[in-house]
DNA sequence: TCTGGGGTCCTAGGACCC
DNA sequence: TCTGGGGTCCTAGGACCC
């Protein structure tokens, strides 16, 4: 038995944290670069606001309606998020950290003690007195239901917050008025081809063949149709598997058209990977390039291209990784094009203790480089940013946007909130 | 004018092996 | 001219998630 506990509007809860003021007031938090709407308070979505819109589309409504607008602040979610889940680990024995704003709870022990909705309630009332934050909670035999039930537990005041779906009857009823599309699984594009074979229910697709559903889809979707029958599939992960690949891409404030500022992106881009590839310590023994123009503009000439290339062997020295990227860097530029992003990404990870060299290998270490990393990691630690490679020139024209910050409130001496 | 960033898993197809 | 039946590994691309 899983309990999925999801925070409300959780971008904009935080926001709202430290500004009693904005109790009621339509929030909206955008992406990074301040491209589109990621977040909405309930009086944003109850405005029309739609997730994922680009914010000059609705530059009018906000303007009309005095909604507020906030850059997306993860220094500030990433601690919020972290003393939610905190809360969460001291009331059940085995927690899996889904999202920033989501866990799984295995409740199965608790249910042979305590009524699960009660301690759903308990759960709810927690987190709010710890954080501020507001959680629903959706309680199930299987992720999928237990996924499908918080959603529930959202739309449907009446539930307070807090659904359990462990009797199959009721499992029905609700799975009979959802539609496909908001199976946990079901995308856009599955959600079409179900439509046009007649699934347009979960309940639809929980009963069709699923032979059936593996041979026209995938073993995917035939787990998704079993996880909502009450068959548990899907692994719980108390302990998150290492990483397979880092990425760090970003759309730059300003479109760039030297390979100089390219150059100052990519290196704080390689710096930012690396940096993560040692907090899970690992190393790379590949590293990836990609560059691009606008999707969006019809009439510049496009461009978009990626190269990788493969070390001699796994490194996670940001001088190491940062000379073999700006290589690719010198391979993939081409003048004349007017670029609006770049990224890099780190594959082919071995653990950072773990490595058999070969016989033939005469490459030299620098013996210095692992205490080089760790110094710079430990400084940047206390204050972010405060070491940072040349190479950067803390270029502003790359720089995202980031126009309506709000301070890091609860992670920085300098940003805490006062009261006068 | 202005459209995010970071991941995962699965499948198909090609190269290659015996 | 005819040409099996397994297997592995890698990559690209498509789908999904938040």
């Amino acid at each position: 038995m899983y309990a999925l506990v999801d925070c409300n509007n959780f971008y904009a809860a935080c926001e709202r944290l430290f500004r009693p003021d904005l109790k009621h007031r339509p929030i909206v938090v955008l992406s990074n670069n301040d491209g589109c709407v990621v977040a909405r308070s309930y009086e944003a979505k109850a405005l029309g606001i739609k997730m994922g819109v680009p914010i000059f589309k609705v530059r009018e409504d906000i303007r009309r309606h005095n909604i507020l607008v906030f850059s997306s602040n993860y220094t500030l979610y990433g601690d919020i998020s972290a003393r939610v889940m905190c809360t969460l680990e001291a009331m059940a024995p085995r927690v899996e950290v889904y999202s920033i704003d989501e866990a799984f709870l295995d409740v199965h022990g608790v249910s042979h003690c305590r009524d699960l909705v009660a301690f759903g309630g308990e759960v709810r009332q927690r987190v709010y007195q710890d954080t501020g934050i507001t959680v629903c909670v959706g309680i199930a035999p299987s992720k999928t239901l237990a996924k499908l039930a918080n959603y529930a537990a959202k739309k449907y005041p009446a539930t307070k917050g807090v659904v359990d779906l462990s009797d199959p009857l009721r499992r029905r009823r609700l799975m009979h008025i959802t539609p496909v599309d908001e199976v946990w699984g079901v995308g856009r594009r599955l959600a079409v081809r179900l439509r046009d074979m007649g699934i347009n229910t979960a309940l639809q697709l929980a009963d069709y063949n699923k032979k059936a559903l593996r041979r026209h889809f995938s073993v995917v979707l035939e787990r998704t149709a079993r996880e909502l029958n009450g068959e548990d599939c899907l692994d719980f992960e108390q302990v998150a598997e290492p990483k397979q690949q880092i990425m760090c891409s970003r759309s730059f404030g300003e479109r760039i058209h030297r390979i100089e500022p390219m150059r100052e992106a990519v290196a704080k881009y390689v710096a930012n990977a690396a940096a993560k590839l040692r907090a899970e310590h690992q190393r790379a023994q590949a590293i990836s390039l990609f560059m691009r123009t606008s999707m969006f503009s019809d009439r510049e000439p496009r461009y978009s291209n990626a190269a990788t290339v493969k070390l001699m062997r796994p490194s996670d020295d940001t001088r190491v990784l940062m000379k073999h990227a700006q290589a690719l860097v010198g391979k993939l530029w081409r003048d004349g094009f007017a670029y609006a992003k770049a990224g890099v990404l780190l594959g082919d990870f071995y653990p950072r203790y773990v490595w058999q060299p070969s016989l033939l290998d005469l490459l030299e270490v620098d013996p210095r480089a692992d205490k080089l990393m760790a110094t710079m990691d430990a400084i940047n630690a206390k204050q972010r940013g405060a070491v940072f490679w040349a190479r950067q020139n803390n270029g502003t024209q790359w720089r995202m946007k980031q126009e309506f910050l709000s301070p890091a409130y609860t992670t920085d001496w300098q940003q805490l909130p006062r009261v006068r």
